[in-house]
Formats: structure tokens, C-alpha cells, sequence
DNA sequence: GCAATGTTATAGTATGAGTATAACAAAAGA
DNA sequence: TCTTTTGTTATACTCATACTATAACATTGC
């Protein structure tokens, strides 16, 4: 799997390097088990500091979707906490959904692009 | 329309005004043509800086929600880009769904939640 | 033993958020 | 006409966060 980091964006490095990672499991790039570089590693490959990457990491762990291990790594594991996840998610979507209705984007318009993106799961 | 804001969350000040009053518009809570009240009585009632609600006003007519009137103060009139809308909010659903697929939550469940906020507007 | 690992500490710069004061022109209201 | 209120702009300060830079440490694999 490829990460790269855009240094002209103006979302921070370290919360691309979550999404792209949590995007990449979700899309089956990585699986269950798999081990992501050191942060050593892919600091070297993307051309950051390795504090950056290790927050990405600690952040990734402390949200449930890798475990640290000395002797693999940083191996992919997702601890399923459907009830907290399904709360923050319901919070994100009342600001975006507010923003989709006001620009006059309806109900089904909104299904269609969650269908759209849920069939590259799988 | 009550705003109110939490200075405890890790949401900026002018952010949470901004969202409060995407979902008042979407939520018919104020209207197309309505008046917001004046930078410096929002923000003497909500108990904050004058240019913290400047900043989320300004952000506000940016994106297209509001247009300042010298003589009604900030009038709610939304600007309908929808394709651009589509674009950022494809975007936005990107990361918040691979989270959510990652954490077992499915398709219809997402479909239901999105019913669910869209019930509120109308 | 040696190299690579995650972790932690300290320190520096840069940027953005929020506040504070102040001033300005334009418009409303008396 | 005069006063008040409006949005707008400028400057300056504090504070938190992002990112980088060095360095050191214990643990683990080879």
C-alpha cells in the first residue's frame, strides 16, 4: 500500500497519514494482521519526521484500528466499539448533511454516493 | 434562533457557529431572507470576541450561506454551487465511512442513520 | 554484540485561534 | 444634522497545536 502526504493541504500530516491508512483497510489494501512500516521507515519514505508518523500511529492505536507490537510492528487490528462509533459518525454527518440540504442536495442524492463508495469495500 | 457554544470542545469557537447555523438553515430555524444578528451582539451574547464571530460570518459568506447587507446586517441566502458541494462532501463521506465500514457498521445502518438526520428537515 | 524497534524528553519554529483596542466609512434613526 | 450602530480593517498579544530536530532509553531480533 502507497502513502504519500500532501504538503500543501491544509489538513495536518499526521491526519492524512490516519486517513489514508483507515481508508486502506476499509478498502482491503491492508488486512487484519498486516504490519505497516516502522515509523522510522515510512518517515524515510514520505519524507517527514518520524514524530509525526508515531502521532498518526498512537492516534490509530488509540482509536482502535492498530496494535502495537515490539516484535511485528504496528500490526493492523481493529477493535470493533460499534456504539461510540456510531455516535461520532451521527455527529459528523448532522454537520454534513446540513450542509448537502442547504445546496439543495436531496435524501436519495446522498444514498447514491454512500452506495457509490461503499461498493469500493469489498 | 439560540446559539450557544461549548468552550470545552475541541471544535474552534467560529467553526461551531458556522455549523450551528448551516443546521439552523437546513433545519428551517432561519429562512431564506432572515437577519442574523450583528457581530458584536452575537458575540456579546454568546460571550465571546466580536472578530471570532466576524471570522465565522466571513467564512459563512465564503461558502455561500450569507451575504452581508450594510443596511439588514447578515442575511441568510444560500448560494446553490451543488456541484462543488457534491465534490467536497464526496470527499468528507471518503473518511468518515472507512471508519465505519472498519468498525462493522453496514451499509443500511449508514442508510438509516442518514434517514434519520434528514427527517429533521423539514 | 549490534542494529532496529517503539517510546519518551526537550527544544525550537511556524501557524492558527482567540482576545483586546482602536480606527474608519457607510447607513439608520432621531 | 448629529448620534449610534453597522461591517471592515489593522495591530498586537497570548496560547495551543503542528512539525521538526536531537537525543536518549529499554526491548527485541539477528
Amino acid at each position: 500500500m502507497i502513502i504519500k502526504v500532501d504538503f500543501n493541504s491544509d489538513e495536518a500530516l499526521y491526519m492524512q497519514l490516519c486517513n489514508q491508512i483507515i481508508i486502506g483497510i476499509a478498502t482491503s489494501q491492508i488486512q487484519e494482521g498486516d504490519s505497516l512500516p516502522s515509523v522510522r521507515q515510512l518517515a524515510d519514505t514520505v519524507g517527514i519526521n518520524m514524530h509525526t508518523v508515531n502521532k498518526a500511529y498512537a492516534l490509530l492505536r488509540q482509536e482502535g484500528f492498530i496494535k502495537l507490537d515490539r516484535r511485528r510492528g504496528a500490526v493492523i487490528s481493529v477493535d470493533v466499539d460499534k456504539l461510540e462509533a456510531v455516535i461520532g459518525l451521527k455527529e459528523a454527518f448532522r454537520k454534513l448533511l446540513a450542509r448537502a440540504s442547504c445546496k439543495n442536495i436531496s435524501r436519495e442524492e446522498i444514498h447514491q454516493l454512500i452506495d457509490e463508495i461503499y461498493m469500493e469495500y469489498e
